[in-house]
DNA sequence: CTGTGTGCAAACACTTTGCAGGTGT
DNA sequence: ACACCTGCAAAGTGTTTGCACACAG
């Protein structure tokens, strides 16, 4: 499935803009940032169009936001392996690259009574396997 | 331990703006955003003191930050039963109240080989006691 | 052709920095 | 007395909004 059937499946016009984010997304193991993201096609959209597409495809569920602990903003394309289950994601504090792990998250236990939890969201911090080899 | 105690004992300043803030965190069962910390006693510090305060304070581990999904900022202060583990919050989606749970979270189980985890950061999200009894 | 997306300018919110003056110890 | 805190002004960054034009369907 690339940008543009995606974009179709969710009756979604086929801009340049929204292509763009989709393939650099997809062609990436990783989450990107916005800069990430635009450097690999600089300044061919304006900022404001960047941020309302993301905003589109974010509530489109195509892509997902990712908020580190230093409050920076990453995203990644919702892949079907991942779409189901809360997944945890990983950020290598070295490279400091973004992954979101399958591995479903073990239900938070002894959890005190009456909350009632919609979703969980797990950021691991660390060194991924890349930057540990060295 | 009230404020002045635990700036003593962190050998900082006794300050006006650091002990309010203490003081309004450990008044408080959940977690603080600025504009509710300031809400208590508006005005008498300069925004940028606050910033300088919040920092000071997290720096020597005194208070901690939470980011929220929509990326706001939220801090508590570390009371002891919570200061060992990392432990989880709770973002209660009605009444926005943060709380910090005691429960220790289960440790990432099923990881992927090679990942190394210095942190594990837990945000769970949904519906808390008090809003539930409505 | 029509509704939606885009670009530009501007506004807004949050946070940081520099400097002069004030305060805690 | 001295180091450190504070307030003010200003700048930096991320994000949103309004409006006119452009483009996809």
């Amino acid at each position: 499935m690339d940008a543009e059937q995606i974009l179709k499946h969710h009756n979604l016009k086929n801009t340049g803009c929204r292509k763009f984010i989709i393939s650099e997304l997809l062609n990436n193991e990783s989450a990107l940032s916005e800069h990430e993201i635009k450097q690999a096609l600089p300044d061919l959209f304006d900022r404001v169009t960047f941020y309302r597409s993301l905003k589109t495809l974010e509530e489109k569920s195509i892509i997902h936001r990712i908020i580190l602990h230093d409050s920076t903003v990453k995203y990644a394309i919702n892949r079907e392996a991942l779409l189901q289950d809360d997944h945890a994601h990983f950020h290598c504090l070295k490279c400091d690259s973004v992954t979101c792990l399958e591995t479903a998250m073990p239900a938070p236990s002894g959890l005190p009574a009456g909350f009632t939890v919609d979703s969980v969201d797990v950021l691991l911090e660390g060194t991924c396997p890349e930057c540990k080899q060295k």
